[in-house]
DNA sequence: AGCCAGGCCCATT
DNA sequence: AATGGGCATGGC
């Protein structure tokens, strides 16, 4: 076992709220421990504890997790012009609480291909499943581990019939046949159509991946939850596609994080 | 026991 | 373009 010096860091308490930030959905890679959590990404690991008036962050790549937890932006910003819109003002509190954390666009595709029709402690306890079977050290497993696999050993993780689009998703990568970095050059329009010519990758999914893997926040992913939210905020039933076109147009370039807000401030009521 | 989960695919219209 | 049924699994 080598020694490792630890490093670490401290973080505001006003620069964001690590709790709600790890428990709104976005990653599913954490294990809540004595005072705080430990989170996973890629092949990194922290732990974040509270303290009195901070967080103390503790890891091997500080540097990673400072940009992980997107502690460069200036949430502030995002938050004023958010603030200034009627149907947020309830949501929107007066210091950055969440943030969008910037994940790996790999580790988005698969994880929210699992997610789809499928419970957060459910989609979880595959994911590390897949993590400890595949992964180095127990990493989020390469592109290449995914697509050597057969479609029974994913069923036997429990995937059932997200088995194959998990393995042909992975194939398709490994090949070369789509490339994750060809994203980054795409509007984000067509980037959401390149991405949705994976299999069982639809709109929402989609979305999902551009907001937490690509930073993208002129997104608006429509889930069983915003169905919920859509009606208390504009008060008419519309089908899932009238109502993320409506969303955008309230939101903006700023979709994503105001996404977020609202899908917290309903899970939490 | 039965409903539901950060929906997608596919067949019909 | 838009709708509707079917779907594996297990948390609650």
């Amino acid at each position: 076992m080598p020694f490792l010096y630890n490093l670490f860091m401290k973080i505001s308490k006003n620069d964001i709220d690590i709790k709600q930030t790890l428990e709104c959905g976005q990653i599913f890679r954490y294990i809540p421990i004595k005072g705080g959590y430990e989170v996973y990404s890629l092949d990194k690991y922290c732990t974040i504890k509270e303290c009195n008036d901070c967080y103390v962050l503790e890891s091997d790549d500080e540097n990673y997790f400072y940009n992980f937890f997107a502690l460069n932006d200036d949430y502030n910003a995002y938050l004023n012009t958010l603030r200034a819109n009627e149907k947020l003002k309830n949501c929107i509190p007066s210091s950055p609480t969440i943030r969008i954390l910037k994940q790996d666009p790999f580790e988005m595709i698969i994880s929210f291909i699992i997610s789809a029709n499928n419970n957060i402690p459910r989609i979880k306890g595959i994911i590390s499943r897949l993590c400890l079977k595949l992964g180095v050290n127990a990493a989020f497993p390469t592109v290449n581990a995914f697509a050597s696999q057969s479609v029974d050993f994913y069923k036997s993780v429990g995937l059932g019939y997200r088995a194959p689009y998990i393995l042909d998703t992975a194939k398709k990568i490994a090949s070369g046949e789509f490339d994750i970095n060809y994203v980054y050059k795409l509007s984000t329009e067509d980037a959401k159509k390149y991405l949705m010519t994976l299999p069982g990758v639809g709109p929402k999914v989609a979305d999902c991946i551009l907001l937490f893997g690509y930073n993208r926040f002129d997104v608006f992913p429509v889930d069983t939850w915003v169905k919920k939210i859509y009606l208390d905020l504009f008060n008419e039933e519309v089908s899932p596609i009238k109502m993320r076109e409506n969303l955008l147009r309230e939101f903006g370039d700023l979709s994503g994080i105001a996404q977020q807000y609202l899908f917290n401030a309903k899970r939490n009521y």
